[in-house]
DNA sequence: CAGCTTGGCTAGCGGTGCTAGAATTCGGGT
DNA sequence: ACCCGAATTCTAGCACCGCTAGCCAAGCTG
């Protein structure tokens, strides 16, 4: 009984290992760096302990990807409730949310570009997505006029990532950032 | 001279060949079937022959997407023209350009998703990438008030952007798509 | 018609995700 | 204390990727 859980504990504290290790190794030399084979040598096994635990290499980028939004949640509650207005809020938000993107890019692609087979706008979806969705409900949900509240609230956050990600990808000027960031705030303010 | 130039003509030919064919290889079965072992199966040559025209398979989605960015353009000028006010002409822009990422998802990702190596936001960009960026430079003018007209054109894209791209991956409900669009048309047309 | 140049081809390099089967470790029964 | 069986890890390899060196043949030139 206490060696079947101490191999149960071991095997978990492993598997942490390899979702931590794949996050930092992706966010300090971007996904392309992450193979299997890298991946395993980083964490001192050989390659096919990556398959005793996740079924591919999508599996573990999906672990990461959990853990991703549970960061980007707590970030934009901690801006949301530290707003002393619901237009200020929204502000907050919004800067949050490129200040993360900006600050772990790759974690941002794995989260919101790359292919990653997880539920997401589905009841079945991780609870750290939907409360990342949900903060963005609620800071939309004091402006929504007449508007359907989730559609709003999806509608800012694709505005948000297309900022985001056409910026990153070096189709919009850097410099505007600010600018257009205003713009997006101030049309989703009225 | 004669031959020189039939040569020329004929390697020109063969050009096309490889990017109408990665085009439509890529829509058909998407970007993961086009690997330069089946390109060259396609057009009936080996694969060096690829890397005599282009510097390597990045160059290939290069040509693809100026390509993507001709049509694009083209039906975007379309729906801008045809309507009758520029409230109508922001919709039927909006619209044509969610056609288009629907319509042609493949293409639509080797333009705004895929890392290709082409100058965006720049003089030195393609005019066809221009010619496009034009056309939604031109919509929103009419609507500007007070806003930097490419900053406002910018961020009206970056909204349309973010939600076909979060749509198409999953992330965003599709039944409700519709209704993001309207939203999204309705805080540009104020 | 011979020689040379141009151009396409075969074959191969180092890499990828993933897996079958050998080898090793380790707990449990005698 | 020892050895056996089961669980687990590793070695080695598959089929594929983008890309390229070097051979070979076709075709123009004198």
């Amino acid at each position: 009984m206490s060696i079947q859980t101490r191999r149960e504990r071991e095997r978990a504290e492993r598997e942490r290992l390899i979702v931590t290790t794949a996050r930092e190794l992706a966010e300090s030399e971007g996904w392309d760096a992450v193979t299997t084979r890298r991946l395993a040598a980083e964490i001192e096994y050989s390659q096919p302990v990556l398959y005793s635990h996740f079924k591919g290499k999508d599996a573990i980028m999906a672990a990461v990807v959990v853990e991703g939004f549970a960061d980007m949640a707590a970030e934009l509650r901690a801006a949301r409730t530290a707003a002393p207005d619901p237009r200020q809020a929204l502000a907050a938000v919004g800067a949050a949310y490129a200040a993360f993107a900006e600050r772990r890019p790759a974690l941002y692609d794995a989260m919101f570009t790359h292919a990653v087979d997880l539920p997401f706008a589905t009841p079945e979806a991780p609870p750290a997505l939907k409360a990342a969705f949900g903060e963005l409900l609620e800071v939309v949900r004091p402006l929504a006029g007449d508007d359907d509240l989730p559609a709003l609230a999806e509608t800012f956050w694709s505005g948000l990532h297309g900022l985001m990600t056409l910026m990153r990808s070096g189709r919009l000027r850097r410099e505007d950032h600010d600018k257009r960031l205003a713009i997006l705030i101030g049309r989703f303010s009225g």
